[in-house]
DNA sequence: GTTTAACCCTGCACGC
DNA sequence: TGCGTGCAGGGTTAAA
């Protein structure tokens, strides 16, 4: 789940859950619940920490999530690959590998599901999220208004790297992953392996319109569910993103561009989709 | 400073 | 049909 996801499900949880107060916390007795909330030591130290506690706002950082409580601390949320919040009620089932159900005084809940566990959850002090590590070094969001193309330049000519997975380095800039590197780096008409510090000033426009356009585009259409990895809102319904993509998926298929067949190569372990006329 | 590989985990597609 | 293998990818870490 990468920063479009990330921003619908926020958006989704400021309608349905800023102003609940929860009445409880169930951490599953799964084995694997415990790697969610891998930072507490116990489930009943995670719980205590939220119940009673009302919802005040959700923000996000990166691909993360922060839920605000009413008593000054923060509930810290990440997906990994495969997390999802999903609102339910008592009745419903929960569906497979639910690892934390979090119940309101109103009725009503809020499950986190993740078949893969490389999705985290943890309360801190908001004091104290400086001292996270993993959220202090989060870069600048790419859809901030204080994201402006001369900081951007500046940026990328101080570094040295392959754009690609500097694009993905969420200390450089943050909320994109393997998909929407890939198709910002299509519309940007700029190859995975181009350096960072080589870019013509007019070629770092490009690149910086497509990362603000393609986000944009992917959050009005909620999001990209791809087979596998079945991405869905907390209604539990689809993104529609994936129709749009132009490189992503679609290896050995024309280019929508110039029908040249879509090529990929493997880059730090990750497979990265471009189109071998258009990017250059 | 940058790059690579390995690791965490489960579900699915694939080939035999 | 059933099994092993590889892949998917969020992130971190150690090593090159």
């Amino acid at each position: 789940m990468e920063l479009p996801e990330v921003e619908v499900v926020r958006r989704d949880l400021e309608k349905e859950v800023v102003g609940r107060r929860i009445r409880g916390v169930d951490v599953r007795p799964q084995r694997n619940a415990m790697r969610i909330i891998r930072r507490h030591a116990r489930r009943k130290e995670f719980a205590d920490q939220l119940a009673g506690r009302k919802i005040t706002k959700v923000d996000r950082k990166g691909k993360y999530l922060l839920l605000a409580l009413d008593d000054g601390d923060v509930l810290v949320v990440h997906f990994g690959m495969t997390g999802q919040f999903l609102r339910g009620t008592k009745r419903q089932s929960l569906p497979a590998h639910t690892h934390v159900v979090i119940e309101f005084q109103q009725g009503g809940d809020l499950r986190f599901a993740d078949p893969r566990t490389f999705g985290e959850m943890f309360v801190s002090p908001a004091d104290q999220l400086g001292k996270v590590k993993e959220l202090d070094h989060i870069a600048i969001d790419p859809l901030e208004d204080t994201f402006t193309w001369q900081e951007f330049s500046g940026e990328l000519s101080r570094r040295a790297a392959k754009l690609k997975p500097l694009l993905m380095d969420q200390k450089f800039v943050s909320g994109l992953g393997n998909i929407y590197s890939d198709e910002v780096l299509f519309a940007a008409g700029l190859r995975f392996d181009r350096m960072s510090d080589s870019l013509s000033s007019q070629e770092v426009r490009r690149l910086y319109r497509a990362m603000r356009e393609v986000l944009q585009d992917a959050v009005r259409f909620r999001g990209t569910t791809l087979g596998d990895e079945a991405y869905v809102d907390v209604f539990g319904k689809p993104g529609e993103f994936q129709a749009e993509l132009k490189v992503y998926g679609r290896r050995g298929q024309a280019c929508r561009r110039c029908r040249t067949p879509i090529d990929t190569v493997k880059l730090s372990g990750r497979t990265s989709y471009f189109c071998p006329q258009c990017q250059s």
